[in-house]
DNA sequence: GCATATTTGTCCGTATGTATA
DNA sequence: CTATACATACGGACAAATATG
């Protein structure tokens, strides 16, 4: 499968700000986390360097950022590749969240500021209503960045980010990306009145199920 | 303050394996962690490239690598420079620390396979009857990260191998390796213990001391 | 299995823009 | 303000690996 870079020349009024491998590196990215670029696509140096007008050398720089971010897989001297998860890429993304999302409420003393994850259940009912299931999809994401960052630490908030970017590789490959979000707003909200309320045993207690179904649900259905 | 290049070239016969890049950033990372270049050095296109025999374009792969990794700093249109960390990436460490194998520790439900954790005591041990307080230093970061693999996941596996390499970094900045691993060893062998018993949540305890007692002992001496 | 075309890996030279002395 | 040094980005080149007929 090789990439259609049709439409892709659109995104070049995008490419005036900082760095120019990074400006390319945002595209890619948003492509990717959208399905535009589907996991297994290749993407031809020649195709997107041409479509995007940049150089060899600065899409490749690109490249190199995207496969750190482990979105694309580099092959030696075949190409990059946006990646194909396996059932074992599932668990471990789980067993990642399981450990940090759980830990993040877990070392809570105090009630926190509680913005960000009740902005993101507000947006999350809102595709709901709209029957946006991606948009919905998204605003779950946020919803779990939010509770990351209740722990305080750009460490594990960069961690988390790209650990999440990687899940919606995992959605992409799957149909019907209603039932495996809609299901998990209602869950959103009994977390977040137990942070409200300062039952942080309740809350963490509460994510791990969550956590626990979500990965069998996802694991169930994943194709070989 | 800029990198001294002079006997760098030794290195170049490591460089015929795999990916050029990939190889330049092996040289470098290991250059950079042992402190041969201390947090601060500038490191210079052509200098480094020079010396190393690869060109402006591989050199600079492998810069994307390492900054990419936080032991390089990026600075538009300046160049790289070794990173110099602040207290707030020190309590940010720790933070992680905290969480991640705290968190490993306490997801265990059954005594695991304890090799590489007692290796790396093993290890720590005959480095300090040797008086070799750096080697003293890998042997206890060692022993961190087999704690880290008992939970069995890749993606923790990379997070801890990048923030401990941070934290090497900071031990370069400060002097006297000595008085900060060599009262550690005698609790990573209480941990060790408490995990081949089964008593991980004593194990987790001393863990969470263990690192909060490290933070603030290296905070108190931590420069401005 | 072989020959060809395509694509990647690596490197160079250069023009332009930016920071610092 | 000028000069210097350096990073950014481009285009071109060639070898090596891969894909295709």
């Amino acid at each position: 499968m090789t990439a259609d870079t049709s439409d892709l020349a659109a995104d070049r009024a995008l490419l005036d700000r900082t760095s120019t491998a990074d400006r390319v590196a945002d595209v890619l990215r948003t492509r990717i986390s959208e399905g535009f670029f589907p996991p297994g696509t290749r993407l031809a140096e020649d195709a997107i360097g041409g479509a995007l007008a940049v150089s060899r050398n600065t899409l490749r720089e690109a490249f190199r950022l995207l496969t750190h971010e482990r979105l694309l897989a580099h092959e030696l001297n075949r190409g990059v590749f946006v990646r194909k998860l396996t059932a074992a890429d599932v668990i471990d993304i789980y067993r990642v969240r399981q450990l940090v999302e759980c830990g993040a409420i877990r070392r809570l003393t105090a009630v926190p500021s509680l913005d960000r994850v009740e902005l993101a259940i507000e947006e999350g009912k809102a595709a709901a209503d709209a029957e946006d299931w991606r948009a919905l999809g998204t605003a779950n994401i946020r919803f779990h960045q939010a509770v990351v960052a209740l722990a305080d630490s750009p460490r594990l908030d960069e961690l988390m980010r790209g650990v999440l970017a990687e899940l919606r590789l995992v959605f992409h490959v799957m149909d019907d990306p209603r039932q495996f979000h809609e299901p998990y707003l209602v869950r959103n909200g009994e977390i977040a009145h137990c942070l409200e309320t300062g039952c942080f045993l309740a809350a963490e207690q509460k994510m791990a199920e969550y956590l626990g179904d979500a990965e069998h649900q996802l694991l169930k259905a994943y194709p070989a």
